[in-house]
Order: structure tokens, then C-alpha cells, then sequence
DNA sequence: GCGAGGTTAACTGTTGACAATCAGCAGTGT
DNA sequence: ACACTGCTGATTGTCAACAGTTAACCTCGC
């Protein structure tokens, strides 16, 4: 059982922060202001800043010197950053996962993968991308990198704040749920084949940015409404 | 003409740490106190801990709650971690370097490589080592990607860490100075080889991996001393 | 002599106050 | 009317002090 452990007062303040900022309620461009979220939690300005800091660390707010932090605004631009640091870190991902992961963990993917189809055969779009995140939060830890998992948990925390954020814009993206991509990639793995499973990473990658340059496209003729 | 901005006083302190961190004079494993470094610089705890928190953010350091921060002892199984994601990130870079720089960048690569070979011909190994870091940066920055760039700074001063410890505990790593492998990827990315490039990349990981176990399981049979 | 429990010193987490800086606005001159 | 200068309120950067926790030491009982 987990060694009970203190949390420190900034890491609550940041969960806090973090879902307000995934949920929409704390919209891109807004400014945190220290002071304010002090009063609101109850807390002194000091662990407000490390929370602030700890939000602008993976990508979720920016911090402009003697300026403030603002919720970061994420752009088609950034998401294709990320997504070519995803793609690349994934695909070592997978090589490694095959190389070393035993049959229970890919057990394990499998029941993500489960939970991934579920998700989507359902109608709330937040929960099946938090389902498809598990997804692949599951395919860098069968790497047994921590240093690559900390740093997929970061791109994906990013990830999402861009879907979410799209999510309100144009509120119906047009698409057939992506599952075959993401099973491709477990049976891949299952297989133990390596270039099955680089190239089924890669498809997936394809597929999602298509997908969402089509929607970016869809939408930005008319940004009226 | 650069814009002259206010250095905030942890940027300062985190410089200097850094600095005698990789210097060697701050040897792995030291813990650092909080109230020793404030009165060292002259500054208060705040911006002292926030420089910590920077170092531990980059890998330099580690922090355990309510315990203190640390110099990073990084092993063998941390530098196989790094270099795994240096890899994956490398390789994506070149893609997107052939796809997108200009000749004008890759010049500034060949300057690069040049004073890699130059730093190698000397004998001054940090020396050497900062060039060889310079030459991947400028690689990284070839990609247009900022994200990629900064996690490969990330990755670089862990990398240099583990580098300065390993020079210290066995003083002489006997080897042939890597220079075929840089240029290896410098002029694969020149001829726009895709293929090339990406083979390069991996070829040079290979090579250094080798390497540094070579020397390292020469070095463990015989700890002491 | 050796281990368990209590005690103390040192350090980190947190707080509230002070100083420096920035953005916006009014006022002035052209 | 417009641009520029000097204020003003608000906000961040920094500081010094308090409170809680950790780790080491020291004593006591076996």
C-alpha cells in the first residue's frame, strides 16, 4: 500500500488549477493573477507561484516575466510540435515494449485498448479522449523509461488542453472514431513485431493529424461564430 | 540588437550552480541547503529555491520533499534512459531539418562540425564535449521545432552531468574521437538523405552507447580506486 | 553491548510585508 | 487630432520570520 504522503500545498493548488484549465472553465488568454488565487484557495502567494510554475513546466500556462501567467493559447502550430515529439518518443516507445515488456503488461494495454473503444462507442467526447490518453499513457510505460513517461505525460497534458480548447470552438469535429488505429498498435505489440508496431504508431499519428487539419481548416474559413 | 531584459535573481543562481554542478565542484550527491546558498549569494531563500527548482526541472538535481534537494548521481541505467529519448528526438529532427531548413542553416551546421573536429584534435575532453553538445543543439535547431529544441537542451545537461562525473571517477576513457559519426549526419542532411540522415543519427547513438558501456563495465569489475 | 524511544537541532514549507516594475490613463504640448 | 510625458493603481519579485517535519543524537532499559 502507498506510503501515505503530504501533499504539498502548491501541488493541491495545481490539481485544482490544472482541471479548471482542461475543463474550460479558465479559458486560453486568461490571466492568473497571484494574489487572487491565494484568496481563493486560502493559501499565501508563495505556493500559488510554485503551482503557477509547475503548470507553465508542462505547457499548460505561459509566464511572462514582472508580466504574469497567463492560460497558455495553444495553435495548429503547437499542436504539430507536439505531435512530431509524440510521434517520435511513441515509436521508441514501442520498440522498447517489445523488447522487454512481459505478457501481463500488454495485458494491461489491452484492457486500455478496451476501454478506448468503449469510450468512443459512447458520446462524451472528454472522457473518450481521456480513455485514448490512458491509451497511450500505457504504451510509454510498457518502455519502462521514466524519463520517457514524465515526458509523454507532458505532450499529453498539452494534447489535451488543445482538444479540449477545439472542442469548444467548433463544437462537432466530423470523424469516424479512431479505434482500429490505436488496436493496430496493441496487436502490433502483442506480435512482438517491431516494424508492425513503428508503422502502426506512425499510421496513427497520420490519421489524427489529418483528421485534425481538416477540422482546423473546416473551422478557420469561418471563425465568424 | 537583443533587447536588454532584467536577469531575475534565480536565473543568477541557478547559472551559478549549473556551473559548478558540471564543474565538478559540487560533487553528485551533495545536498544543497537553502539557507547556505541564500547567504553564498547574498539573496533571500525565495529565489534560491526557485533556482533549484529550475536545476531539478532540467535533471540536475533531484528533489525529495521536505528532505532537501540533491545533486543528481546519475548511473548507467539514467544515460541508457537519455540517450534512448536523444535518439528517438534526433532522428525526428533531421526529418524535419532536410524538409525544411535552408542552406544557409546547414551551413552554420558544417561550422559546427568543424569545431567539433578542431575541439577533438585537442586535448581538453570538456572542451571537446561542449562542442559535441553544440553540434547536436544546432541539429536540434535545424528542426524549427521549439519544443524539440528545449527537451534536447533538457537532455543535453544530463548528459553532460553524467559525462564530467564519468571523466572524474575513471580519468581516461580510452577511445578514438568520435568525428566520422558527426560528419556522417552533417553531410547526410546536406544531400537531403532522408534515409541517410536517420541512419547517421542512429549509427552515431550506436557508437557512443558502445562506448560508454565499454568503458563503464571496464571501470565497475574494479571499483576501487 | 545493543536496540527502542525520546529529545533536540537543523532545515524546509508557508506566511505576510516591503520594494521594484509594469500597464493604463490623464494631461500637456504641438 | 495626435504623440509624448508623467503619474497612479495593480501586480510581481524579494525578503525576513514562523511553524511543522525530518534526521541525528542521546539516554535508558534489556
Amino acid at each position: 500500500m502507498a506510503v501515505l504522503e503530504h501533499k504539498q500545498l502548491w501541488e493541491t493548488v495545481a490539481d485544482q488549477l490544472r482541471e479548471e484549465i482542461l475543463d474550460g472553465r479558465l479559458a486560453a488568454g486568461t490571466r492568473l493573477v497571484e494574489t487572487e488565487l491565494a484568496a481563493r484557495y486560502g493559501v499565501s502567494r508563495g505556493p500559488v507561484r510554485d503551482a503557477l510554475s509547475e503548470l507553465s513546466r508542462v505547457g499548460l500556462t505561459v509566464d511572462l516575466p514582472r508580466r504574469g501567467t497567463f492560460v497558455s493559447s495553444l495553435t495548429e502550430h503547437d499542436l504539430e510540435e507536439v505531435y512530431v515529439i509524440r510521434r517520435a518518443i511513441e515509436e521508441a516507445a514501442v520498440r522498447l515494449a517489445i523488447e522487454r515488456a512481459g505478457d501481463d503488461e500488454i495485458g494491461a494495454l489491452f484492457a486500455a485498448l478496451q476501454a478506448v473503444e468503449a469510450a468512443y462507442a459512447g458520446d462524451d467526447l472528454a472522457v473518450a479522449w481521456e480513455a485514448d490518453m490512458e491509451f497511450h499513457r500505457a504504451c510509454s510505460r510498457l518502455s519502462g523509461n521514466r524519463r520517457l513517461m514524465e515526458l509523454f505525460d507532458l505532450l499529453a497534458s498539452q494534447t489535451v488542453l488543445l482538444m479540449r480548447t477545439s472542442l469548444q470552438s467548433h463544437a462537432s469535429l466530423a470523424w469516424t472514431p479512431p479505434v482500429e488505429v490505436h488496436r493496430r498498435i496493441a496487436e502490433a505489440i502483442a506480435a512482438r513485431s517491431v516494424e508492425g508496431a513503428v508503422e502502426a504508431v506512425g499510421a496513427h499519428y497520420q490519421y489524427t493529424q489529418d483528421r485534425l487539419a481538416a477540422t482546423e481548416a473546416a473551422a478557420s474559413p469561418a471563425p465568424g461564430d
